[in-house]
DNA sequence: TTCATATTTCGCTCCGGAGCGAAGTAAGGC
DNA sequence: GCCTTACTTCGCTCCGGAGCGAAATATGAA
C-alpha cells in the first residue's frame, strides 16, 4: 500500500517540467503559475495541469493572491526528499563532474536559509565557539547558548521574535554538495535574512546562488574566522 | 541540467513495480531477480528490465553468485532519500491514516539498523544516561563516551573491530514514522546485530517488522529504562 | 552429457499521460 | 460597463515505456 503512494509522489517528480519547478522552487520562494510555465519550459495550459498534479500529491500548496496563484513548496519534509533525491541524482554515470558551477557549492540557498561550503563551515564554527549546541533533551534540536544569544543580538536578530515562531527553532539540514549538516530551522532562515539585510550577501532572483560580498566575507572572517 | 538527472531518478522509482522493489529492499538485504519479481508482482522478464534501469540509475547495485544475481540498494544514500520520499508519501489526503499496522511502528528496521518508535527511544535514552554524545569537531557524529564504550563492551559489542569499519561511525538518521531521530552508522548497525545475537529481536524474514521477545523487552527496562 | 533452473533478449501490443491551442472563467484596471 | 491579463478546462494527437510470452543464454545438478 505504502509503496503506491510512494510510486506516485516519485511519478510527480519525475516528469522533468515538474522536476524543473521543484527546484527552482527549492529557494523557499512562491512563484506565480505563469513564472512556473517559463522555469518548466511549457505551455500555460500544461503547466497548469503540471501545478494540479504537484497540488494534489502535496507538493506544493498554493496562494491565492488576487488574480495571481503563487504556489511554493509544501513544506519542509517536501524540501528535505528533493535535496535527499538531488543528492543521489548528483553522482551519475560521469564518475566526475566538474560541470557543477562553483559559486553554487560556496554559497547558495537551501529552502530559506543558506546552503554550500560558506553555510557548512558556518555551522561547524556556530559549535567550534559555543554558540550554539545540541539541546539535552532531543538531540536533533540546536539551542543557542547565553554566548550566542549576546552575540547574535548585538549583530541585529530578533531573537524574541523568533521564539515565537511555531516552527522549528534550529537544526542540522544535510548540505547535498558537501555531504554535512549545515544550520536548518528557524535561526538558520533568520541568520539568511540577517546577512541580507547587513549586506552580507545577496540573492539571486533566478537561482539558488547567494553572492557573498566583501563586506560578507570581512564579517565572515571578523566574526566567524571563516576564509571564503 | 541538474533537474534531468532529477527527473529520471525519480522516474526510476515512479514504477509501482519498481517501487515495491525498492521499498523491499529498505531492510538492507540482497534478493535474487526472481525473488524481486515476486515482491514487484511482474513477470521475470519484465522484473529484468525493471532491474537493470535500478542499475543504470544507480539505485541498486548486483552481486552475481553462481546462478543468482543478488540486487541490493547501491548505498546509504539511496535508502535515504527513499525515506524521506516515504515520509512525505505518508500524509497522504486522508489526514488520519491509522490503517499503518501498529507494530510497524512500534519496531522495524531501516536498512540495516533499527528504526521505529523503539528505536527513537532507544536513541533518546542512549543521550539521556551519557553513553552517547555528539562529536564536538563534527557535530552531525556521534562518539560513545567512556561510560558508553564500557557498557557496550560488557553487552558483548566488538568495538575495536566496528572502529575500523570504514563506513561512518555513529550519526542521527531520521525516522519517517517518528519523526525524530534514531540512531544510524555503524553502531547503529552493531547494535541491531547485538539485538539479534543475544535474542532480544527477531528480524521477519519478509517485512521490515523487528519482533521484540519478552527477553528484548525486560533488556530493554533494565538496561535502558525503556517500557515497550 | 543432459536436464533443470535463473536470467536476459526479442518482438509485439497497448495505454497513460504529456503536449498544444482554442475557448471558457476570473480578477483587476480603465 | 469593457478590455487586458492570469489561469483553467476541453478536445485532440502522439509517443514512451510497461506488459507478456517465446526463445536464447548461462549456470549448476544429476
Amino acid at each position: 500500500m505504502e509503496d503506491s503512494r510512494l510510486a506516485s509522489v516519485a511519478a510527480a517528480i519525475a516528469e522533468p517540467a515538474r522536476a524543473r519547478m521543484l527546484c527552482s522552487l527549492l529557494d523557499g520562494k512562491a512563484r506565480t503559475a505563469t513564472e512556473l510555465a517559463i522555469v518548466g519550459e511549457v505551455s500555460a495550459s500544461t503547466a497548469s495541469a503540471h501545478l494540479a498534479r504537484l497540488k494534489t500529491e502535496q507538493l506544493v500548496s498554493m496562494l491565492t493572491q488576487g488574480r495571481h496563484r503563487y504556489y511554493r513548496l509544501h513544506n519542509h519534509d517536501v524540501a528535505s526528499a528533493l535535496e535527499a533525491l538531488l543528492l543521489i541524482s548528483n553522482t551519475p554515470k560521469a564518475p566526475f563532474n566538474p560541470n557543477t558551477p562553483h559559486y553554487l557549492q560556496a554559497a547558495r540557498t537551501c529552502y530559506d536559509h543558506m546552503a554550500g561550503s560558506v553555510a557548512v563551515q558556518l555551522h561547524d564554527r556556530l559549535f567550534a565557539m559555543g554558540w550554539l549546541q545540541a539541546d539535552a533533551g532531543d538531540a536533533s534540536q540546536y539551542v543557542l547558548s547565553e554566548q550566542g544569544q549576546q552575540a547574535l543580538s548585538k549583530l541585529g536578530m530578533d531573537l524574541p521574535e523568533l521564539a515565537k515562531k511555531r516552527r522549528r527553532f534550529a537544526c542540522a539540514c544535510l548540505d547535498w554538495s558537501e555531504r554535512s549538516p549545515h544550520l536548518g530551522g528557524a535561526l538558520g532562515a533568520a541568520l539568511l535574512i540577517l546577512a541580507k539585510k547587513r549586506g552580507w550577501a545577496e540573492q539571486d532572483l533566478d537561482s539558488r546562488r547567494l553572492q557573498i560580498s566583501r563586506a560578507g566575507q570581512n564579517a565572515m572572517k571578523d566574526i566567524f574566522g571563516i576564509t571564503i
